[in-house]
DNA sequence: GCCAACGTTGGC
DNA sequence: GCCAACGTTGGC
């Protein structure tokens, strides 16, 4: 049997690597390199599979929100801009021969009709134990129940963003 | 720009 | 093994 489909969220500072960039790179795909955190590295390395359905979220962005749907094309593979002194996030003590860090590919999928932001995500029933909305939780690469992925997609995919009391008000009093 | 929270490093 | 210092993440 086949092992069921799992589910992730990963992060990109929108200024750095956005949805768009994705959305526009050759075949939709990337490989998503530069993760430095060991427990994001063995997700990517020993449990992302071909098929599993990723979340992107933009952090460090305004909104910060998560924005639309990758799918994984490449299972766990060493990240070689570890090797390359001349890359950001160049890592001396990653060998080539026993590489530190691992990538995978991510292909964008389904861009979200509109951005899901964190702030309306922490106001959904269902989704308190969900690993983003931890106090103090700074992974990049987080995995995403299939109850929560329900949740985010279905609101993703709907058109209105329920109207939050404090965005009418400011609208009314310009 | 600020700062809380976190992970890593390194002295002991 | 402890823990202080440091660098980074990321929301606001």
């Amino acid at each position: 049997m086949t092992p069921a489909r799992r589910y992730w969220l990963v992060k990109s500072e929108a200024d750095c690597f956005s949805w768009d960039d994705l959305w526009n790179a050759p075949r939709r795909t990337t490989f998503w390199d530069g993760v430095r955190n060991y427990q994001a590295r063995n997700m990517l390395r020993d449990q992302f599979k071909k098929g599993d359905l990723v979340f992107f979220y933009h952090s460090n962005a305004d909104p910060t929100a998560i924005v639309g749907v990758c799918e994984v094309v490449r299972e766990g593979y060493p990240d070689h801009t570890a090797f390359d002194p001349r890359k950001q996030h160049f890592d001396p003590k990653s060998d080539p021969d026993k590489p530190t860090w691992y990538m995978v590919d991510l292909k964008a999928k389904e861009p979200f009709r509109r951005p899901v932001t964190l702030a309306e995500l922490r106001t959904v029933p269902g989704l308190e134990r969900m690993v983003l909305l931890q106090k103090g939780s700074r992974l990049s690469v987080q995995p995403v129940t299939e109850k929560e992925w329900q949740i985010i997609y279905r609101l993703g995919m709907t058109a209105e963003a329920p109207r939050a009391r404090g965005a009418a008000s400011k609208a009314r009093s310009r």
